[in-house]
DNA sequence: AGTCAATTGGTACTTTCGTATGAGTGTATT
DNA sequence: AATACACTCATACGAAAGTACCAATTGACT
């Protein structure tokens, strides 16, 4: 918000510094009026694509980013939880996951159900699509 | 590129008619050249706007639907294989795949572990990975 | 006609996954 | 101190998934 009312201040000062300078123009001659046009339009051309291409990489990065925190807790995943979610997604059994997280297979199948539960799914390969949709996973 | 040019050439020709209005506006009298100078700030502005609009969407135009059809048969992966893959992407197991796709289920695990070696994975939620990864699905 | 690839299906076996249940430990909250 | 929760681990059982074979059928191409 605050950096669009910053860009507006700036495309406002902008515009009153060419209205300035056509008015110059008009006493010294009318021949550098036409490249002063030019000048504009090419100006705000560029103005244009700048402000597009801020809003939109903007929107992705909260779309990567923000989401995420909210809707884990909302659903109830513990920290430990959401670890061997992520991993899980990457693919991994839950003998890799046991041997990454540095505990037994037992363990990672408890939290696995769990996660199950919490997602509301049966399978894997179920979760992995929920969590995707949920937009909760670090990557993708 | 056809378009570029088309848009690049309306741009031009833009430039040369609002010349002409402002030297019109010069004979009638100096109170309408601000009038005019804004007016082509603004349009030009959105141009721009306009222009970078187009680049992104048809870039996420491609990147959903034409890299597809190559990559498939470039694993060499049949007709067959590939919608036992969706189906599988979306979390169906081997039993709900040869419902849908109205064959048994030893006929699905063939084709799935043929996928695997095409692949080169091992588990199917590697599959999903890897497929996601070469953006092959129909999907997310 | 013969070859090849795709599709289908089966048996048999191993591995992984998922569930249920119980239990010990540690930490934080009441 | 007692309760609640997260994390850990184990056992046992059943259900999927995955592998390794083999084999019949079909359509396309030579």
């Amino acid at each position: 918000m605050k950096k669009t009312i910053f860009i507006f201040s700036v495309l406002i000062a902008a515009l009153l510094i060419l209205f300035q300078l056509s008015k110059y123009s008009l006493i010294s001659g009318n021949t550098s009026l036409e490249y002063i046009i030019a000048g504009i339009a090419v100006v705000f051309f560029f103005v244009g694509l700048y402000i597009n291409k801020r809003r939109k990489t903007h929107v992705n990065i909260s779309q990567k980013e923000e989401i995420d925190i909210q809707k884990i807790d909302a659903l109830g995943l513990s920290k430990r939880e959401y670890e061997v979610l992520c991993k899980l997604a990457k693919g991994h059994s839950n003998k890799e996951i046991a041997s990454l997280l540095f505990v037994s297979e037992s363990t990672i199948k408890t939290h696995v159900s769990n996660v199950y539960t919490k997602l509301d799914v049966k399978r894997r390969t179920q979760a992995i699509q929920k969590a995707k949709e949920l937009h909760i996973l670090p990557f993708s």
